[in-house]
DNA sequence: ACGGATACGACG
DNA sequence: TCGTCGTAT
């Protein structure tokens, strides 16, 4: 929900870049013959002809539109390509996008503050380039403008055609009189002329910006003018320009406004437009909406916005859901198992990339289902969300994901849990399953031997997460077949309740919600003690979770949680925030990157003493067991290193040196998760 | 019981 | 803090 900001001085310059139906795009890109062409991007093909999901410009002259199904778009364009999204373990892929956005993303950075908005939407705070491009080299002092920048679009500036247009833009831009507010914002149109051409040269995509001075301007603007139909725009809103252009808006095309807010302002106040919210007072907003709400709605409608451009390039949170609707609903346990093993390797996958690429961790995982219950008055009740700390390894968080579901649909099923053995319609079925990661933080990037090992093994073993004896014992039959082909579905009277129940379900769940045949009770057969030593954590790990959820109701034992330490570190003079987010993140593709930050193999003979202590910020014998098999396996095996220093052959060095790390991944040999 | 998958921020 | 809700694309 919008939210108040403390006003700033408006003297910004800010741009909101906007990919051209981006997914059209980078499936063109792919298929160059489909430039030029009507296309439409669309996923799950075969019902209905899939769901389109971007539409390119020629097929929209042709009145196809997103949320159309393919066959009606054949029908509304019969030459429309229909091309499908990327489909990886049964489910959509958006990778591509991902990265595709990512390439635009790390050039957009280049030239201020930038913020990732979405998969293919960034905002810029262009100020210092456009004071700077003032100072040094004003536009009225250049000879000639960019012809990109000339074809901007200038609110407010009545649009005849050719040369004359240009002319008043040329004209606008150099405008010696003007307010210094719109001479920055022409700077801001030359550069932003600039980088949407330097898009275009290093990705082929095309994009669309709106530039003014503050975030809801630009954003709102930079739509409108992509509502004029037409790709590779750019729009301008001078500084004055605001209100006759905002005032005649229907509310709810505002953005935040499209939904119920909106809706509430027309039914509940009468308000119908902007010049309409107008006439409202500040506080006269508040008492309805909140003081947040309130005077957020207040400062809209005249164009304010406070808000500033958070320098983030990178996503907070990685999701991997899909939902299975009407018939398809998912009804039995083994069933959401197969599917949250797919959705949880994805998300791991995702993770172990981003921690490659960016040396980023996430620290929370979260369960979301959607379900109804047939044959039952309150069938809406909201499935709940679940949550606990991630731990990586895929196995693991298949594991804890199925954990977090059980848990979440006792919850759901409440007294009806307990079948009593007879009617059988009583029951659930799950229309959608995702999981997410949240939480994410940096990690000391300073340490030498992470970066040597993501430049000598540039993708994670898949190995370790295979092959321990254990995690065939912990995964139930159901679900082991299920991996590799998904049954009949009906497999869930087969599922014996015991060969699931190597979890240790935390005993306030348990008891809350009584016994249920369709969830696995617990079986204490399978716990283990506490493991002393790193290698072996199954037994304890499964039984971690069930404890960690429990523990977020007990509140945390004092415990210091990886979140903890990693925000200590963070927090340290060194400022990684500030450094990281220049232009070193390695955003995309180009794998090499780390090797920029230190990698010296001297770093390897430094005392490894000091910097067990000083490095990290704080002693690594401190960490609780359970804390540390919380980290990813890459990491453990960082502060295995530090820990046991002997342990470490000195012939480790003798193979080609520089690459000690290769040999320091063979001599903590297969420790499998 | 469909627009699908995904992301973010506010609120209680 | 967690979980829910709203919003957007």
């Amino acid at each position: 929900m919008p939210v108040a900001r403390p006003e700033t001085s408006d003297a910004r310059v800010i741009a909101h870049v906007d990919m051209d139906c981006f997914y059209v795009q980078v499936e063109q890109r792919k298929q160059p013959e489909l430039r030029g062409l009507p296309t439409a991007v669309v996923q799950y093909n075969e019902w209905q002809g899939g769901a389109l999901i971007a539409v390119s410009y020629e097929a929209r002259s042709c009145g196809v539109k997103r949320s159309m199904r393919g066959e009606e778009a054949k029908a509304a364009c019969p030459e429309i390509q229909l091309v499908q999204v990327p489909v990886a373990r049964g489910k959509a892929d958006l990778n591509t996008y991902r990265s595709a956005g990512s390439e635009v993303v790390s050039i957009l950075a280049q030239s201020g503050k930038c913020e990732r908005a979405s998969i293919d939407e960034v905002y810029l705070d262009l100020t210092d380039a456009a004071e700077s491009m003032l100072a040094d080299a004003p536009p009225e002092g250049l000879e000639s403008i960019d012809e990109e920048a000339l074809k901007s679009h200038i609110l407010g500036m009545s649009r005849e055609d050719g040369d004359d247009f240009k002319e008043s833009v040329r004209d606008w831009i150099c405008r010696k009189d003007a307010d210094r507010r719109d001479k920055l914002l022409g700077c801001g149109i030359i550069i932003v002329a600039e980088l949407r051409k330097q898009v275009l040269k290093e990705t082929e995509f095309s994009c669309s910006a709106g530039i003014a001075h503050n975030k809801a301007r630009s954003d709102f603007f930079s739509k409108l003018a992509s509502g004029m139909n037409k790709p590779a725009q750019q729009t301008v809103v001078p500084y004055a320009a605001v209100e006759e252009l905002l005032s005649s808006l229907p509310i709810k095309k505002m953005k935040q406004l499209g939904g119920k807010l909106g809706t509430s302002l027309q039914t509940d106040l009468g308000i119908d437009t902007v010049s309409d919210l107008l006439q409202f007072s500040e506080t006269k907003l508040q008492e309805h909406y909140g003081i947040n709400t309130g005077t957020w709605l207040w400062n809209i409608a005249r164009g304010i916005s406070g808000e500033e451009v958070q320098g983030r390039l990178l996503p907070k949170s990685h999701g991997s859901g899909k939902t299975f609707p009407g018939p398809r609903a998912l009804r039995s346990l083994s069933n959401v198992q197969h599917w949250l093993n797919q959705l949880s390797e994805e998300l791991y996958e995702r993770l172990s990339s981003d921690l490659e690429q960016n040396k980023r961790i996430a620290s929370t995982l979260t369960l979301h289902a959607s379900a109804f219950r047939s044959k039952d008055s309150d069938s809406q009740k909201k499935f709940p969300s679940k949550s606990c700390p991630l731990r990586y390894g895929v196995t693991k968080i298949q594991e804890d994901a199925f954990n977090l579901f059980q848990a979440a649909l006792r919850e759901y099923m409440g007294p009806f849990g307990t079948k009593p053995q007879g009617n059988k319609k009583e029951t659930w079925r799950i229309t959608g399953l995702s999981v997410s990661a949240s939480k994410i933080v940096d990690i000391p990037s300073g340490t030498s031997s992470i970066m040597r090992y993501f430049q000598s093994q540039s993708t994670i073993p898949s190995s370790s997460e295979s092959g321990c004896p254990q995690e065939h014992v912990a995964m139930t039959p159901s679900a082991s077949e299920s991996c590799s082909e998904q049954k009949s579905a009906e497999t869930e009277a087969a599922m014996p309740n015991k060969d699931i129940s190597i979890t240790d379900t935390s005993p306030d769940l348990d008891n809350s919600y009584g016994n249920m045949d369709m969830v696995p009770e617990k079986d204490a057969s399978c716990q283990s003690s506490e493991a002393k030593e790193f290698p072996t954590q199954s037994g304890t790990q499964t039984k971690t979770i069930g404890r960690k959820i429990n523990n977020s109701k007990e509140k945390n034992r004092g415990m210091p949680s990886i979140v903890d330490i990693f925000k200590n570190y963070n927090a340290t003079p060194q400022s990684q925030q500030e450094t990281r987010e220049d232009s070193t993140v390695s955003l995309t593709s180009n794998r090499g990157n780390l090797s920029s930050s230190t990698n010296h193999s001297s770093e390897v003979n430094q005392e490894v003493e000091d910097r067990r202590e000083t490095e990290w910020g704080y002693k690594v014998g401190e960490i609780d067991q359970s804390v540390f098999d919380e980290l990813p396996y890459e990491i453990q095996r960082e502060f295995r290193s530090f820990l046991r220093p002997n342990k470490r052959p000195n012939a480790g060095k003798s193979k080609g040196d520089g690459s000690a790390s290769s040999s320091i991944a063979h001599y903590f040999s297969p420790l499998k998760r």
